[in-house]
DNA sequence: GGAGTATTTAACTTGACGGTTAATTAACCC
DNA sequence: GGGTTAATTAACCGTCAAGTTAAATACTCC
């Protein structure tokens, strides 16, 4: 088995099941009802859910002969949580970076003809 | 090609791919540098910088023969608004549930038995 | 130019994934 | 029980992702 990120986030990388969970944020839903904007047949949806469920990004139950689908915040939560850690670290080795690079700049203006051929400046300079 | 979304998804998705962030997060890294902790070949670890960098989620340079690779904050970004906005409607939506159930409880503790064998009406009856 | 290092490309294997159809199970209604 | 509907399981197929090794490329240094 995985560990809970990878699962969760090879879960939302699907689209169709995105495309589930963007349906099941309007309410709970059965799998015929899920299939329906789909085109594509209920084993498939029935295989999705069973993703979304093992990612607990989703909760089922019973009622009759239907297995309704709800949507289920805590995993989601934990995504947003690691997300939002690492882009904060992102941002800030960011602006470090960047306050370097304009550091750099200053003093490479200072001793532009030096670098000029330890550097391989061409290719370099032309980043995109 | 794919949509942005799951672009970024795909890439997190994977441990390794997480690990190598992790690591460059730390700063800038080479090839050779990020392939050492991971016991793997470094032609593996360039596919997994090639999938980041066309989830945009680092860019490279080059320097010599080197081409280290630098964390981009944009698609972290987008992640983070991605999942924040579903999570806010999936926490509003909870909420909702959690108050119909407790309604439904009430309601079910007057009105017990009748339920009993008819009760699929609830199955829409929690809709919008 | 030639040796050496870093990285990528090519070709291939393997396994997982998303989809299908057909058959099975579970529940309802009459 | 028999028929109907919802959903799942089973068996299968094609594609793609992740890994490998071996060869090619890109650059440095002498």
């Amino acid at each position: 088995m995985q560990d809970t990120l990878t699962l969760t986030f090879s879960a939302l990388a699907d689209p169709t099941r995105r495309a589930i969970l963007a349906q099941l944020a309007r309410g709970e839903a059965t799998v015929k009802n899920l299939a329906k904007p789909f085109a594509i047949s209920a084993p498939a949806i029935t295989k999705h859910l069973k993703v979304l469920e093992n990612a607990r990004l989703i909760s089922r139950s019973r009622d009759a002969q239907f297995r309704p689908c709800r949507i289920e915040p805590a995993a989601l939560r934990e995504i947003a949580t690691w997300v939002d850690d690492y882009r904060q670290i992102w941002e800030q080795r960011f602006d470090q970076l960047d306050a370097y690079l304009k550091l750099q700049m200053q003093s490479k203006s200072r001793t532009q003809k030096k670098s000029e051929t330890k550097k391989k400046g061409s290719k370099n300079g032309g980043e995109k």
